[in-house]
DNA sequence: GCTTGACCTAGAGTAACTCCAAGTCGCTAA
DNA sequence: TTAGCGACTTGGAGTTACTCTAGGTCAAGC
């Protein structure tokens, strides 16, 4: 697949796929002859789960340690998996605390949204 | 009130009510004989509105917007009050579209939980 | 052979903070 | 009475995570 095409189906902007392997965060992606990025379905799947990730708020510092255990020599030693479970958990607990968030902010600007309807119908 | 106070009251850090300050989010804040900031309750009052504005994304140039409107000269009339209203309702949109990628998300993420739990526990 | 369109790179610009250095002021303790 | 402390002040630099721009390559179609 070509860059647009993995940018229409990740959600990430081709800036933003170009600014993510430049800093570390794709596997080595393909070029053709002309020097075109090549994405296999597999990067496109990784890119996926990078916006997941950083749509929820996780700091790209903790993608790229992500990243580098998902991609590196040793990828798939005990250590790494847990790992990795860990950041998950972690950035799972940061979720849950958004939607705290989020439920408290809705609350309180659909009170904002009734006071000024009402103001300006009565 | 002084600056630590409306911080720890707010939820915003010092530096992002000066930065608020200074880009003008906020009315007139009274200073007292050192030049230190002397915040009223009401004061305090719209730093929780921001800090509710911003912590669900309300872009910074959106919230000026409003801020313009709730302090302007004409803030009271019914055109201004209107405008405040849509903005509301435009960021209420924003939120339902948020709720719904953070509960993709997080689905995404216990299922990417609960693959690891089981390669590590099996 | 010329234009078009999708890509490439390096680097500048932007948003929204966040941190830092250097300075002021009132208070307390020696 | 002076020395230090702590909470503030300012202007400006630094940071994060993009986002945009300028200038360029290359293959295909007219």
């Amino acid at each position: 697949m070509r860059i647009e095409e993995v940018s229409n189906r990740s959600g990430l902007s081709q800036d933003t796929i170009r600014f993510y392997e430049k800093s570390g965060m794709l596997p080595t992606i393909d070029r053709d002859g002309r020097g075109w990025r090549q994405f296999s379905p597999e990067d496109l799947d990784w890119l996926t789960v990078l916006e997941r990730l950083r749509a929820t708020g996780m700091p790209l510092k903790a993608v790229r340690a992500f990243a580098a255990s998902a991609h590196g020599p040793n990828a798939e030693t005990e250590a790494e998996q847990k790992k990795r479970l860990t950041l998950l958990q972690e950035h799972a607990q940061v979720l849950s605390k958004r939607r705290a968030k989020l439920d408290e902010c809705e609350a309180y600007l659909n009170h904002k949204i009734n006071i000024y309807t009402s103001i300006l119908e009565g």
